[in-house]
RNA sequence: GCGCCCGUAGCUCAAUAGGACAGAGCAUCUGCCUUCUAAGCAGAGGGUUGCCCGUUCGAUUCGGGCCGGGCGCGCCA
């Protein structure tokens, strides 16, 4: 069901009412018109500027637009469902249009989220969008570092989120389960198992170092596995590794819906028809024995090859098919998470998609910067060749799973990342995950202290709630719709977790100036039913950062 | 050389689509537990937002030019 106090609505409602005084005005072409929430609440509840926009149209000062603005919105509210929700508008710095919300606005939406339970209702910003949401696709050569845990943990977030604005999200894993960095692996691991087997070897520089193909090659030869040729030991190092970052991934709470293999897609005969497609596209040619995708027709640096003079493929002719597979599977949008050595591949791909014949925007790649890891104020080095990296199993044994996923997703995706292992180890007020989830303990341990108090919707006045922390913390709760917007609009879950940080702080606050359970029965049953809506939000928001809701501390 | 990300308090980072006084945490210092969990709260100090121009009513944000850091620039994947 669609809630009437969610954001978007609200949004929209203002946004209506505006251009409608606008029209009145004689401005028939409105600027963008821009609603937020300002930074400090004595700014509003809720704001706009577009009197400062219209001013050079106007040619009026943005005062004199506010004014004339001003008493034909507050004479329309009622014409735009607003007269419930907005208590007065103010003009402030000179042509901000302040909107404060009304008490009984904010009480209902309390009360509605304690009966359902539920704070975002059918919001439905994504109106069904079928959507698919690429990450992670590590190639099968070794665990999964902490980059690929970063973007594990951003693309489940997101994916989250996106769900439930509306969206039909699909999850996916493309699995380079072939190419040469495969054949590298196979042999890598034959090379290993000769060695136990007393050969001498020469093990080349270009093969895979790390410690686990030693391991394997154990494997096959303590349970005396028969593997009869490079490509036995290529499927089974596959078979393994595969396994191996499934279950990491499994453990730090990730799943996806699609495992896509780019062995099947080779063998399907589908690149053959997407460069058949282009090539009847014309995006396609033959130049010094190599085909060619002509990717600058699309803003590309150059061309791009497809097929070797050796008549092999480049990565990007599997990739080609991939993406008008995405396509052809019925996905209106997609997503794709890349590591930050991908970017110079995202012109290539965005070439593709309008090739193919797909809107720009149908795809979208987040890039994720690297996270450093940092133990004991030193940088670990990575490399995945010398086999020299954190693995996330490791951080995940030595951090566990909440801390692991917040410091991962504390950061803005598009920015480096310090994650320091003694810090995230830390059960202590240094490390801001406890801060959050201490803070949704206390919350259940107070209406565990109350259980036998019934909260009746009916018997409750939250009109007793007059403390400012009590008022700031409805305005947070009405907030966490609005940060649902933010996030869709940037891409990004990191939105989520700086509001979480900011809803503890508020009720930590409140916690520590006002008693919930006292001697005013009234007062106490308002209050429980703050917290107990607190609790509602808390729950959501950490379900959608994928950590856990612990009720003890 | 070209492209992408970045440069904000001692450190790590915010600042929502160009908005209001640039904010948090850590660290340092000072207070607060006979009361629902002190993994908490309150307060103090700390800034020429790398530098210079420009656009704007308004620039940390946009444009141009420098300086500095990271990454990428293959008929690799």
């Amino acid at each position: 069901m669609q809630k009437e106090y969610v954001f978007p609505k609200i949004e929209t409602n203002i946004s209506s009412l505006l251009k409608s005084c606008l029209s009145d005005l004689g401005v028939s072409e409105s600027p963008l018109i821009v609603i937020e929430i300002p930074k400090e609440r004595a700014n509003g509840d809720l704001s706009t500027n577009v009197a400062f926009r219209l001013s050079p149209v106007l040619k009026k000062k943005p005062k004199e637009i506010a004014e004339l603005l001003l008493s034909s919105c507050r004479n329309k509210l009622g014409e735009f469902n607003l007269d419930s929700v907005v208590k007065d508008i103010t003009i402030a710095s000179g042509g901000f249009l302040n909107f404060y919300l009304k008490d009984s606005f904010l009480y209902e939406m309390a009360l509605d989220i304690i009966k359902t339970k539920d704070v975002l209702g059918d919001i439905n910003l994504g109106k069904g969008k079928n959507t698919l949401i690429e990450f992670v696709s590590a190639n099968p050569t070794g665990p999964l570092s902490i980059a690929h845990a970063r973007q594990a943990a951003v693309g489940d977030s997101l994916a989250r989120i996106l769900a439930v604005l509306g969206f039909k999200v699909t999850r996916e894993y493309y699995n380079n389960d072939e190419g040469n960095q495969i054949n590298i692996l196979g042999k890598s691991l034959e090379l290993r198992y000769r060695q136990l087997q007393g050969e001498t070897v020469d093990f080349p520089e270009d093969h895979y170092q790390g410690d686990y193909i030693i391991d394997l090659a154990k494997e096959i030869k303590e349970k005396k596995i028969k593997i009869k040729d490079e490509q036995g030991f290529r499927d089974f190092a596959l078979e393994k590794i595969t396994k191996v970052i499934q279950d990491e991934l499994g453990d730090f709470g990730v799943e996806f819906d699609v495992w896509y293999s780019q062995k099947k897609l080779a063998s399907s005969k589908k690149i053959e028809q997407a460069l058949d497609l282009l090539r009847k596209k014309d995006f396609i040619y033959e130049n010094e024995g190599a085909t060619w995708f002509k990717s600058t027709e699309f803003g590309d640096d150059k061309d791009r090859v497809v097929v070797k003079s050796d008549k092999n493929y480049t990565y990007l002719a599997p990739d080609i098919a991939y993406h008008l597979d995405k396509f052809n599977r019925g996905f209106k949008w997609l997503i794709n998470i890349w590591g930050p050595d991908h970017h110079g591949y995202v012109p290539r791909i965005k070439a593709v998609i309008q090739a193919l014949g797909h809107d720009k925007g149908s795809l979208s790649v987040i890039i994720v910067q690297l996270a450093t890891i940092y133990r004991e104020g030193k940088s670990v080095s990575m490399s995945t060749r010398r086999g020299q990296y954190i693995t996330l199993r490791e951080v995940l044994n030595e951090v566990g799973r909440d801390a692991t996923r917040f410091f991962l997703l504390m950061r803005r995706t598009d920015s480096h990342l310090d994650f320091d292992l003694e810090l995230a180890k830390k059960q202590s007020s240094e490390n801001p995950v406890y801060y959050i989830q201490y803070a949704y303990a206390r919350i259940c341990s107070i209406l565990n202290n109350a259980k036998d108090i019934k909260l009746n919707l009916k018997e409750i006045n939250l009109s007793l709630l007059k403390e400012h922390e009590e008022g700031d913390l409805l305005q947070l709760i009405f907030q966490f719709s609005y940060v649902m917007e933010v996030c869709l609009r940037q891409l990004d879950s990191y939105p989520v977790t700086a509001y979480l940080q900011n809803l503890a702080t508020a009720f930590h606050r409140f916690y520590d100036q006002h008693k919930v359970l006292s001697e005013d029965k009234n007062l106490t049953l308002a209050r429980l039913a703050l917290i107990r809506c607190l609790q509602i939000v808390f729950a959501q928001g950490l379900d959608l950062l994928g950590i856990s809701k612990p009720e003890k501390m």
